[in-house]
RNA sequence: GGGCGAUUGGCUCAGUGGUUAGAGCACUCGGUUCACAUCCGAGGGGUCACUGGUUCGAAUCCAGUAUCGCCCACCA
């Protein structure tokens, strides 16, 4: 193939367009298809993904999940390892719900309306829809998933695993069904679990009330009265007593006294609870034991009656006042009025607090009395805790282990049921003399658990499970469990589960503990936490802000490569990032960088090297210092980029290969290249630059495979292969360094650096001095290290070229003192022992001398700051000796610069 | 109220005790060099938030402070 097939410029969109068919087609991403070449000997590397909702686009935090799961699968794919990356999409109940609720709402229709079975056929015909749309984004990003395991938590496998684990955690004792001040949501008309509940700082009211105490005729005096103070009035309705701190001086004589609640004209104890804050408001707290937590705690403690008073609507209901029907806020503002029209109203101040929020509709939740179904967590979370404090499963960043043990030492029972449609049902029926009957057969229970009776009189619970439930099961739920399938057996427990930190309780630690115990084994054995993608301003991207970024416009515009390598690029887990165009820009460039190399390796192949020739690295004598230098470099980039996939650390992989890529290969190695691959060249030696040139893209290539699989197939499609290669980079193996090392000679690749370093200083002194660029100097080196000397033998056309050189004549230290070229005042360019004496006029004098002063300023500065620390007895004594040895080394040369700067400067003068 | 994280050049970030703290972007200057202007070359720019401590030596370890961000928590 020549460069000539290759479009000159790179174009994302067409790159990609058709690489994931190919790859699907080869059948690979099943560790068990016809194109793996997976070693079943080794260790199955699965992926455990966080299925996307079926209710939403891909936003970027999927492209986050995506880009690190792809890197990791990928690279172990290279490895050889079986790879199960199982996709799967998540049902979502209460926020598919909300979405079709606002899409049925546009057609006319309500929950109400449809009814429970037009509107789950209405939420298949939707889920259907997105969930089509989903796959087919993942697939742009270039997920290497096996969609042929493809699940989704509401199919019939998911559905049984559902069943199975509720039937065993009721005998196991876990669930239990109990009544419960529970949190609702008036808007999705459900109960929510804690986590569901977003606090909000708000600003609200402080209203004190006046409650008359009775006096004893049991009548109301309406010159006493207890003071309490509330930020929600209406919840007087259903008030039962009012409490005060045990210590409280000032109502000591109330306690035992009775006061009535107004509007309902309920009489109540006045109770003494340690739980109160004297220092609050008025030191006395009315009690709502059916509408607020603490209070419900006070109420059992007291033994107090709980009167409900709002209704699922959260309107007031049942009080036999006027307030009746009206909606909680209303009702909030008639009572604080008509507070004040009865004179009870004793103040009101603004009141900064918490409010709790839905998750998914942001309605301001009620606490309620409700009968739930429960799941008594602490065994569970006990089991959990275990596997991390064992190290079974290893969570990075390890800090994110802290907030774990920390959430599960102090877990709460978890209320599953959910007054929702679109989800599993509880598998719990109740016959008329409500017993119980748990079932985990599909077809429901043949008769009550109790006293036997037909299913026909059995009644199913109405409620669904909490979506997170059969969540929590998907690292086994996807391969069979309960089954004992052969899928189960290979891959579970998995190797890595991805997610975002965001979702560590809600989903990472329920796995771990219905994980644990349902199969006595951990899920994965690490956990990577990715974090948030934030704007370029650091704020969080939301819809409504209007600052998110669509990843499909990215792609469209920029690639998918590009995407995945911004996501990763100077990324550490369980960091925040902030995605900026020019970010964007960068990694495009790369890729271009990439695809411009490739067309040049593949432009130059000479002709000694046939197209069909198989890749191989020359012989070690064909080498010369370059390719030895750059195949050290290369070495040294594959250890450090397998070590950092190893250990996690995309962030560096993209960092080392960027830098390998473009500053090493692109910058220098091409370069260099290009001298040795000219007509002049004896064949062996051009044959064997070129196949270094492409050895070397080849290694870079697979190892960048995992982060930008698109641009590295395509490039490598072009590439000359080696023997037993696949069709395919993406199943090609992943490099290991002994070859490059093997014939890497690390002191021709240090010559070869100083080299470039003195090249660069003569760039320097030329555009410091401001010579025309074109401009061919006639130059003498001073090459004292005779192993430079030796490499630049090789480097002399390059080193003249990139240094734009003319008549070069070369000389050692020894010579070179005896003073230089034609010109009394010659530019002189300087890198450690090295030095160029260029042969012009100093074009600028003045700018020059300002740049050797400058020289002789720093290197006497580097000097003096050795020579004070070596001065220092203690830093003799007390440093280790081959820091002592070094700096004493350094200092010797310092010396030597100063010497030599020295003597330029008045050379110059 | 607890806990965690961040603080390094204009911006985004690397850098966990050892010479002179790095990169990309931005900036300045210069380039029609036969892979690439989505490029090439050169350059300027940082008291590593602050204070104290440990150490021969601190961006790095310890303590405290400040600012920002996040998580958890039943003050009505």
């Amino acid at each position: 193939m020549s460069a000539e097939q290759m479009p000159k410029s790179y174009d994302p969109a067409a790159v990609e367009a058709d690489l994931y068919r190919r790859w699907e087609a080869a059948d690979f991403f099943d560790p068990e298809g016809a194109g793996s070449r997976a070693d079943p000997s080794l260790a199955p590397y699965v992926i455990i993904e966080p299925p996307p909702n079926v209710t939403g686009a891909l936003h970027l935090g999927h492209a986050v999940v995506i880009s690190i799961e792809d890197a990791f699968i990928r690279h172990a794919r290279m490895r050889r390892r079986p790879t199960l990356w199982l996709p799967g999409k998540d049902h979502a109940s209460i926020a598919a719900q909300v979405v079709l609720d606002r899409i049925i709402a546009a057609e006319g229709e309500t929950r109400a309306s449809l009814g429970r079975e037009r509107y789950l056929e209405r939420m298949w015909r939707f889920v259907g829809e997105t969930a089509a749309t989903i796959t087919d984004q993942q697939r742009r990003l270039g997920a290497s998933a096996d969609w042929g395991r493809e699940r989704f938590t509401m199919d019939a496998v998911s559905a049984r695993a559902v069943r199975t684990a509720f039937k065993r955690l009721y005998d196991d004792g876990q669930a239990y069904r109990a009544e419960a001040l529970i949190t609702w949501c008036p808007g999705c008309r459900t109960s929510l679990s804690d986590l569901e509940v977003v606090p909000r700082p708000e600003q609200g009211t402080l209203w004190t009330i006046r409650y008359h105490l009775l006096d004893l005729d049991g009548q109301p005096d309406p010159g006493a009265w207890i003071a309490v103070a509330t930020t929600r009035p209406e919840t007087l309705l259903g008030d039962t007593a009012v409490a005060v701190h045990p210590d409280d001086a000032r109502y000591q004589g109330l306690v035992g006294r009775r006061a009535r609640v107004p509007f309902v004209e309920r009489d109540v104890p006045i109770v003494a609870d340690a739980a109160v804050d004297p220092a609050f408001g008025t030191g006395a707290v009315k009690i709502t034991p059916a509408h607020d937590h603490d209070d419900y705690e006070t109420g059992r403690r007291h033994d107090l009656p709980m009167i409900t008073v709002l209704d699922d609507a959260a309107r007031v209901v049942g009080t036999g006042t006027a307030y009746d029907g009206l909606d909680r806020f209303e009702a909030r503002r008639r009572i604080a009025a008509d507070l004040e029209g009865r004179g009870d109203l004793e103040a009101t101040a603004d009141h900064e607090m918490l409010v709790g929020h839905c998750q998914r509709s942001d309605d301001i939740v009620e606490p309620r009395l409700k009968t739930q179904w429960f799941i008594a967590m602490e065994p569970l979370a006990a089991k959990a805790l275990a596997a991390v404090r064992e190290g079974r499963t290893r969570i990075l960043p390890a800090r994110f282990e802290k907030v774990f043990f920390d959430w599960l030492e102090h877990i709460r029972d978890w209320n599953v049921s959910r007054q929702l449609w679109w989800g599993h049902r509880i598998p719990a029926w109740y016959c008329p003399d409500g017993h119980v009957t748990v079932s985990d057969a599909e077809a429901g229970p043949e008769a009550c658990a109790v006293c036997g009776r037909p299913p026909a009189q059995l009644i199913q619970d109405e409620d669904i499970f909490d979506t997170w439930f059969s969540s929590g099961l998907w690292p086994f739920s996807t391969l069979g469990w309960p089954e004992q399938t052969a899928d189960l057996a290979r891959y579970y427990p998995g190797t890595v589960m991805e997610t975002g930190y965001d979702i560590l309780f809600f989903w990472v630690a329920r796995m771990m503990m219905l994980g644990e115990w349902f199969t006595d084994q951990t899920p994965f054995a690490t956990v990577y936490l990715h974090g948030m993608v934030r704007d370029p301003y650091g704020q969080k991207m939301s819809k409504t802000k209007g600052n998110s970024v669509d990843p499909l416009a990215v792609i469209d515009e920029l690639g998918a490569d590009t995407l995945r390598f911004v996501l990763l690029d100077g990324t550490a887990p369980g960091a925040d990032q902030r995605l900026s165009r020019p970010k964007l820009e960068g990694a495009r460039n790369f890729g271009n960088k990439l695809w411009n190399a490739t067309r040049f390796v593949v432009g130059a192949r000479p002709p000694e090297v046939p197209g069909q020739t198989p890749l191989a690295l020359p012989e070690a004598f064909a080498l010369g210092p370059a390719e030895r230098w750059i195949l050290a470099r290369c070495g040294a980039t594959i250890a450090a980029v397998t070590s950092a996939y190893e250990t996690f650390r995309l962030g560096d992989v993209t960092r080392l290969l960027h830098e390998a890529i473009w500053s090493e290969y692109c910058d220098w190695y091409i370069e260099l290249a290009k001298a040795r691959l000219g007509e002049g060249v004896p064949a062996a030696e051009r044959a064997a630059t070129w196949r270094v040139l492409a050895w070397v893209l080849d290694r870079y290539l697979r190892l960048l495979h995992p982060i930008m699989p698109f641009v590295t197939e395509a490039a490598w499609q072009r590439l000359p292969h080696r023997p037993g290669d696949p069709e395919l980079l993406a199943v090609a193996d992943q490099p290991t360094p002994d070859l490059e090392l093997a014939v890497a000679d690390p002191a021709q690749a240090a010559a070869v650096e100083r080299l470039l370093g003195l090249v660069r200083a003569v760039r320097n002194v030329r555009a410091e001095a401001g010579l025309d660029p074109g401009r061919r100097l006639a130059a003498e080196l001073v090459l004292p290290d005779p192993a430079v000397r030796a490499a630049y033998e090789a480097l002399a056309e390059p080193f003249a070229r990139l240094a734009r050189l003319g008549p070069v004549t070369v000389r050692d230290a020894a010579t070179a003192a005896s003073g230089a070229g034609a010109d009394s005042a010659p530019l002189v360019a300087v890198s450690g022992a090295e030095e160029v004496h260029l042969g012009a006029t100093v074009a600028d004098a003045g700018r020059d001398r300002a740049r050797l002063e400058r020289d002789l300023a720093a290197a006497q500065t580097r000097l003096a700051s050795l020579e004070a620390r070596l001065a220092d007895p203690a830093f003799a004594e007390r440093a280790p000796a081959a820091v002592v040895e070094r700096a004493r080394q350094h200092a010797v040369e310092q010396r030597d610069e100063v010497e030599r700067a020295r003597a330029r400067l008045s050379e110059s003068a």
